[in-house]
Formats: structure tokens, C-alpha cells, sequence
DNA sequence: CAGGGTCTGTACGCATGCATACACAAGTCT
DNA sequence: AGACTTGTGTATGCATGCGTACAGACCCTG
């Protein structure tokens, strides 16, 4: 809507020094995605990369052909598909929108230019590919040793970090989707933090109460990831 | 012994130009580790990068001061503390040693350097560095999915992979903690091997005997990793 | 308003792995 | 040889989460 005024906040992008960012506005093109949506599906080959502004994307990994868990998210404070400057042809996850928004794409031969010859955004996209990496790692550690409510206090103080507010369209089968759980394990772990007043929710909508208490459920992996990312 | 003449064969230097290769020689210096050395402790500064040779690393996170699971394994095919260069100060990952052998060392800051002029180093390099997410990502889904015994000859098989042989000088304890599981599960997973006549064990050293019956054990995870690592 | 799809609540039996504890065996040191 | 350390085998009870199934609640659409 403001578009044309604020195009979209993405922190790599706004991080370049002007002049830099003005050479890349004419290959950036603006789109909105509803959530839900997918962008990139593992094995298929990546045209774009696509930095957030307001949307908040899910990198799915897909196991045996019918479980599905999240590696990472991705607000404005990163990209996707960076993978590409690194050698990759195809898509390593599946990424899903899981907050509606805008966001900018730019096709992969022209950003792959742009990364060799533009120190600034070098160092940037780097910079975020570190913390994606440690994003994983954390991920990884904290699925291995922490029961669900823990995780997903966690993923939801995550998902408004990285997002516009703490308010959410996700139903309890996609968040079991994230966290690589039964629908059924999120039922019960979401109901005992809706019961202590932390969370609310119905029907596809969640909705974040008590945030300082949602932390205190929360296992510590959330401020370990928090403070290398900062607040969206 | 002969490392005058066939100093070290990383693949990542390897790959290099023989005059990028050339000047890079002096900065590199030659280091004998053993099996259980600790190379980086998380949140120690990072002060030099290391490139296997023959000996085989772990990336070891640690989990509430007590827990440790291994994210990643890197051998001559890799290296360690790529991260500097995305703008790490300290190692996100304890790295242990857990095959001896040698490794080549340089400064964090002669590597940055290199790292921003010489365009092949850097396309190695962010190889790799995708290879390592890539890998992570892995172990994190193999961790949710699979059972300790398909994720312990996972593991066996990927340390073949990325050492020098099918023979290794580690205890049930310290695949323990590389899987992020109690000892005794070890031991059961082991057993079990043990008695199918895939592996066999006695205080400390691991041999691998029958390494296609223990692919049949592993989980899918193991192709998808080698798939895209290649044999050491 | 009826019908069908979606979302959430609840239940039961079961597998895996956890915490803990202890026994035995093999190597090491003096 | 004896004492000690380290590595492995084994057991019991328990917690978490899985697979599955079904019922009620809400919403949309015709």
C-alpha cells in the first residue's frame, strides 16, 4: 500500500550504504505472499532470493517422505535461498510463509554479481548466514532435549520477534509442522500455557498474552538465539 | 613424518590454483593432534582457522552445562572456524578431536584477508560452509526421527567416510556424547551391531566390519549427507 | 438451515529412551 | 600382587511422546 514510500524493511538491505542500495533497487522486485504460502520446495531450483519485509518465513526440512520440521526462521532480519551464492543449485528446505507480508526478490544471477563484486553486502549476507547457521544448531539442540511446551514457548516468542506483532494465523497442526511433533502434542502443550493465562487461542488464531511469562516457560536456548539476532 | 613432502591433503586448499596454494603456504603451519584434544571452546575467541588432514574433527554444541550433542564432523574435506569470516569473534561450537592426525593452521586474520581477495579461496570456502549447514540440518531431523541405533551407524559410517579408516579409538561414552544420549543407550545400539556382526568393539576402539550391512541399518540420512560431501 | 470441512479436545496402549544404580572385566600404576 | 581407574553389561521404574481413533465445536457454503 505505502509501498512506493517505504518499500519494505529488510535489515540487510538497509544496512548497505546508499549508494549501494540505489544500484540494487532497479533489480528488486516487490511481492506479496500470504501465509502459507511456498516459496521454494527442496530439490527445486532456485530462481530468486528473496528478502523479507514484513513476512515471516519457515525453512521446513522434509524427513522420510512425510514428517516435516523447522530449521530456521527467517524475518527481516535475513534472506533466502543465500544458499545460492555458496554453490547451491537447488533448494536444501522447503520454505513456507508463515506470516502474510511483502517481501523483495531479485534472481539469482544478478544478486550472485552483486555478492562478488559488493563488499558491503558481503558482508552482511555472510554476517546472516552465520546466524542462520547457529539458528539450526540451537534448533537442533534444543529438539533433542526439551519437551514440547518448552519448545514451543519458545517458537512463538521467536515468531514475534521476527514479526510485526504477536499475534498469529497458524493452527496447531502447522506449528506441529515446525517442531516436528504430533497436531496432538501441540494440543495439549498450548492448552497448558492457554490455562496458566500465557497464550490464547482459536481456531488457526494465537495469540501471545503474557510475553515475560512465556519466557519464564521458555527453555533457555530462546535467549541464547535472541540475543545474536537482536529483536525484529 | 613425511609431511615435508605431502604436508597435508585438505581438499578445500586443495582445490586452490597452485600459485593461490603457494602463497598461502607460508601462513600455514603443520599441527599434530590426538584423539580427545580440544581445539576451540565456545565462547573462547576464535584465534586461528584449522584445515584437517588426516585427522577428523567434531562440532560439538553444549546444552545446558551438562548435555553435549555433535552438529557436525569435519575432516580433510573441510575446515574449522569458517565462521570467522562471517564475523564470528568466538566459536559457536566446542571442536574436538576424534581422530589424530594433523591439521594446518593460520591466523583468523591472514585467513579474513585471503578470504576477501582471493575469489577461489572464497568459493571453497562458502562450499563448504553450505556443505557444514547443510550437514547440520541433517543431524538435526536424523536426531528428531530416527532411533539411536540407526543415528549410531549413521555415525560410524560418516566417520569412515571422513577418516582414514573403518577403525576408531573412541569409547561408548564419547559417541554419547556425540549422538546426545546416555551411555547405556550406546552400549544397547552397540550391542546390537555387535551380535549382527556389522561392528565389533572391546574398551575403547570401534571397528567397522561389515559396512554395507551397517548402510542397511542407518537411516536414509547417511546417502543424503555423503550424497553431497563425496568420500573423503 | 443443513451439510461438509476444518480445528480442537480427549483417550488408550505402546515404544523409546531417561535416571540411576550396581556388577564385572580389562588395563595401569606402584 | 594388589589397588585403582576406566570401560562395558545389566536391571528397574518412569516420563515423554507416538500412533491411532473418535467426538464435539466452529465456520463456510449452498
Amino acid at each position: 500500500m505505502l509501498q512506493s514510500q517505504l518499500p519494505v524493511v529488510n535489515k540487510i538491505l538497509g544496512s548497505l550504504p546508499r549508494s549501494d542500495y540505489q544500484r540494487l533497487l532497479p533489480g528488486l522486485e516487490p511481492v506479496d505472499v500470504s501465509a502459507g504460502d511456498v516459496l521454494c520446495e527442496p530439490g527445486e531450483p532456485i530462481t530468486h532470493v528473496y528478502f523479507p519485509g514484513d513476512a515471516l518465513l519457515s525453512l521446513l526440512k522434509l524427513v522420510d517422505s512425510s514428517d516435516t520440521f523447522a530449521v530456521g526462521l527467517v524475518g527481516r532480519e535475513g534472506m533466502i535461498c543465500a544458499s545460492s551464492i555458496m554453490g547451491a543449485q537447488t533448494s536444501p528446505f522447503r520454505v513456507r510463509v508463515l506470516g502474510a507480508g511483502t517481501l523483495l526478490r531479485m534472481p539469482t544471477a544478478l544478486f550472485a554479481q552483486e555478492f562478488r563484486s559488493n563488499a558491503a553486502l558481503r558482508d552482511a549476507v555472510l554476517g546472516f548466514v552465520l546466524s542462520l547457521t547457529l539458528q539450526i544448531a540451537e534448533n537442533a539442540a534444543c529438539n533433542r532435549f526439551h519437551v514440547i511446551e518448552e519448545r514451543l514457548a519458545r517458537w512463538l516468542l521467536m515468531m514475534r520477534d521476527r514479526f510485526s506483532s504477536g499475534h498469529f494465523h497458524v493452527t496447531h497442526e502447522m506449528l506441529a509442522h515446525l517442531l516436528g511433533v504430533r497436531r496432538v502434542g501441540v494440543t495439549n502443550a498450548a492448552q497448558s500455557l492457554k490455562q496458566r493465562g500465557l497464550i490464547y487461542y482459536s481456531r488457526g488464531a494465537i495469540e501471545i498474552v503474557d510475553a515475560p511469562g512465556l519466557k519464564h516457560v521458555a527453555c533457555g536456548c530462546y535467549s541464547m538465539v535472541k540475543g545474536r539476532h537482536g529483536k525484529a
